[in-house]
DNA sequence: AGCACGCCGACT
DNA sequence: GTCGGCGTGCTC
């Protein structure tokens, strides 16, 4: 006899299903999408129900409860977190697990629905005897249905006459489901309308059919910073709620693209439209409220970062992916997937179009809309005035510089100061330097977990590893010879904000990085300083170049360009083009007429000289030989292979032993390695890598099964964990 | 990942 | 004699 068979994804790190008979009381209420809770091994579990089938129960265990109501996965979704486990090989139970809000993956369902009680006239014309007793009904009748917490914020103590309104039949309340409202305090900003530019209209014009038709195609929307890709996706946005569809947005980390958010919410919500905007900050239960508003259709528009791709949106009309060259759009841990790639998928799979937006686009995004794979759609020119930044590369070869700011730049702050202009300093290092060492032996510190340098702190006079949390004080002496001149060595920023503070007395000066941001509201705190121009100079990492408009900026600096230029990774030139344009975009960008100094010593190198001119064209053709001789994506396709432990002779023998049996079946693909990775040692634990290459996706996917295959003979102590499409290898 | 089973060292 | 170390094996 053919019974009902629950095929269910649990979150272990095992590839395969795992099948349960529904018991005849479940029949009913089963659907593919929900959560159940199941015996498994000695233990009971949660697990989601991807599919349902007739079948031959005989031998399985029952399923013991449906815990909800709803189905918590689209049959888009499952579709999507199913491929997603093979591309990545990746174990499907911890694929839904990372798709999900927190909360709901886990055995522990901390995370419930919020109730309250809603309130309904049933006579208007009553007039009860209280005086409170008629405002209330008034209130309800003219406003109705009415929540309890509407009532309790208009009136105080209302509880008791509530409850005798009822008891007159003058109302009616029912207990109705709650959604935690994260904007319930925020207020809206003013829309502004703007005209459009040809470029504009033509984008839009382009996108559009593809909307209403509902037909997968993949846009590459390139517009140099101030040149309005917003209002291209707000067009764009509005031309998929006309056709009755939602839409999902990725951006890289919503807390750095509030004004992205606000512009949606202010164009969006007056009309009825509503949004949901996913992002670490917040609770477990507005995320669960969000996701069930999500899957109920009564969202019409989802941002969030690259874990949003996987809302359970039903009917997409569009998908955008704004500054879709930002590498956090990749999870760098666990389930390593990427977003925008993902977003590209799910694109194809649902029938509608994906535009992928930024100034400086992904050499891979670049590379497709070239090779005709997707359509690439320019905005060339700013909106207001035409001036681009003028950009100086300043050759540092043979100066002799005291601290990190040359003559030039020095000057040009000084203009920038007299003439109240704001400055911006880019020097992507954090720290007071990146090594201190013995000036009498040459001994220089390292960490004991990961053997990196330590880089040294002077606010708190300590020795810090950015890679783990380890941290130790300065000490006065040295370790091996007992000398007292322990030095700093090279500058990062902390050096940088003293040197202009020697330099610069008058000016407020400011730092902004992680060191400095840790604290919630610091981040803000600093922005909005920035905009209401208190202050003259902000000095900072990479996180300064993003998402912020700071229409006092009128200089920009870069410095310490050769530690990004000579990063040891096939991607340094294309980050260096990017990040250097990116922040080279930050100068002048209302007034016109900014300036930018990048110190080098390699003037010459394609990524600067081609970020001084804004050419993204001239970056891509020289760029494009080094990526076609090497193999390297996008024209070809790798798969890095990371063996770690604690035994560093054990973790040697496993990536040898499977190394060299890679290599003897590999078909097609280049198995590089074993070689230690880049970082060595990471948090006390010996890592060796083996790098998979191939000019043919098949090939290195054909290859990667055989692999998996065998991992079943990797001992326990050894982990093996299996990046495809990596973008850092370190 | 859990969770149990199992086979060897120092304790009331 | 047994409490407990963590190696190994299994989970519909």
């Amino acid at each position: 006899m053919a019974e009902l068979i629950a095929d269910i994804a649990v979150n272990i790190p095992l590839k395969q299903l795992f099948s349960y008979r529904v018991p005849e009381s479940l029949v009913a209420a089963v659907k593919v999408g929900m959560r159940t809770d199941i015996p498994f091994g000695r233990r009971t579990t949660i697990g989601f129900i991807l599919a349902l089938r007739e079948g031959q129960a005989e031998g399985l265990k029952d399923i013991n409860g449906l815990p909800d109501k709803d189905i918590l996965l689209s049959a888009g979704l499952i579709k999507l977190l199913r491929w997603a486990a093979d591309y990545y090989c990746h174990p499907i139970g911890q694929v839904v697990r990372s798709a999900l809000p927190a909360g709901l993956g886990s055995d522990k369902n901390t995370t419930k629905i919020l109730t309250e009680q809603v309130y309904t006239s049933t006579d208007c014309s009553a007039e009860p005897k209280g005086q409170k007793q008629k405002e209330i009904l008034a209130y309800v009748c003219a406003n109705e249905p009415v929540t309890h917490s509407q009532i309790a914020k208009e009136f105080s103590a209302s509880q008791t006459v509530l409850k005798r309104l009822v008891e007159l039949g003058c109302l009616t309340s029912q207990q109705q489901e709650k959604i935690r409202d994260p904007f319930l305090l925020e207020t809206l900003p003013e829309d502004k309308n703007l005209t459009l530019t040809e470029a504009q209209e033509l984008a839009i014009g382009s996108v559009k059919p593809t909307i209403v038709n509902g037909e997968f195609a993949g846009f590459l929307l390139h517009g140099v910073t101030g040149s309005g890709k917003t209002e291209v996706y707000l067009h764009l946005v509005a031309a998929s709620l006309a056709a009755n569809k939602q839409v999902l947005v990725l951006v890289p980390e919503i807390s750095l693209t509030p004004q992205l958010v606000a512009r949606f919410r202010a164009r969006f919500e007056a009309s009825g439209s509503r949004i949901a905007v996913l992002h670490s900050g917040l609770s477990a239960g507005e995320r669960y409220d969000a996701w069930r508003e999500i899957i109920r259709d009564q969202v019409q528009i989802v941002i969030g970062a690259r874990s949003a791709v996987f809302a359970p949106i039903q009917n997409l009309g569009l998908i955008i992916v704004d500054e879709e060259h930002e590498s956090s759009y990749k999870q760098g841990e666990g389930f390593r997937y990427n977003g925008r790639d993902l977003a590209l998928m799910l694109g194809q799979q649902h029938g509608c179009p994906v535009l992928l937006g930024s100034a400086t686009p992904s050499f891979a995004s670049y590379y497709r809309s070239e090779q005709g794979m997707i359509s690439r759609l320019s905005l060339d020119r700013r909106v207001h005035d035409g001036d681009l930044p003028s950009v100086e590369v300043v050759d540092l070869r043979g100066q002799v510089l005291e601290g990190e700011i040359t003559n030039e730049l020095q000057e040009a702050i000084e203009l920038a100061l007299e003439k109240d202009e704001q400055v911006l300093l880019l020097l992507n290092r954090r720290g007071f330097s990146p090594f201190v060492l013995c000036a009498d032996c040459g001994e220089s510190f390292h960490c004991p977990n990961c053997e990196i340098t330590l880089t040294y702190h002077q606010y708190n006079n300590q020795l810090r590893c950015h890679y783990c949390d380890y941290a130790n004080s300065v000490p006065e002496q040295c370790g091996k010879c007992n000398g007292a001149n322990i030095e700093p060595q090279g500058a990062g920023t902390e050096k940088l904000e003293q040197e202009l503070n020697e330099l610069f007395p008058a000016a407020t000066i400011v730092r902004m990085d992680r060191d400095t941001t840790t604290r919630k509201g610091s981040h803000k705190k600093i922005i909005t300083a920035m905009m209401e121009r208190k202050i003259d100079i902000l000095v900072g990492t990479q996180m300064i170049a993003k998402g912020h408009d700071f229409p006092g900026v009128s200089l920009v600096g870069v410095l310490g360009a050769d530690t990004v230029l000579n990063f040891p990774d096939f991607r340094s030139g294309e980050r260096s083009f990017s990040l250097f344009t990116q922040v080279a975009g930050r100068a002048g960008r209302d007034s016109g007429g900014g300036r930018v100094y990048i110190q080098s010593y390699n003037p010459e190198h394609y990524a600067l000289t081609c970020a001084a001119q804004q050419d993204y064209h001239d970056f891509y053709q020289q760029e494009l030989p080094f990526r076609q001789e090497l193999g390297y994506p996008p024209c070809g396709f790798l798969a890095n292979l990371v063996f770690a432990g604690n035994n560093s002779s054990q973790v040697a023998a496993v990536a040898n032993e499977l190394c060299s049996y890679l290599f003897t079946v590999a078909d097609g693909v280049d198995v590089l390695g074993p070689s230690p990775c880049p970082l060595a040692k990471l948090r006390g634990k010996t890592r060796y890598q083996v790098l998979l290459k191939s000019t043919a996706r098949g090939k290195l996917r054909n290859l990667l099964t055989m692999l998996e295959s065998e991992t079943k003979n990797v001992p326990k102590q050894v982990t093996l964990t299996i990046d495809v499409d990596p973008i850092d290898m370190l």
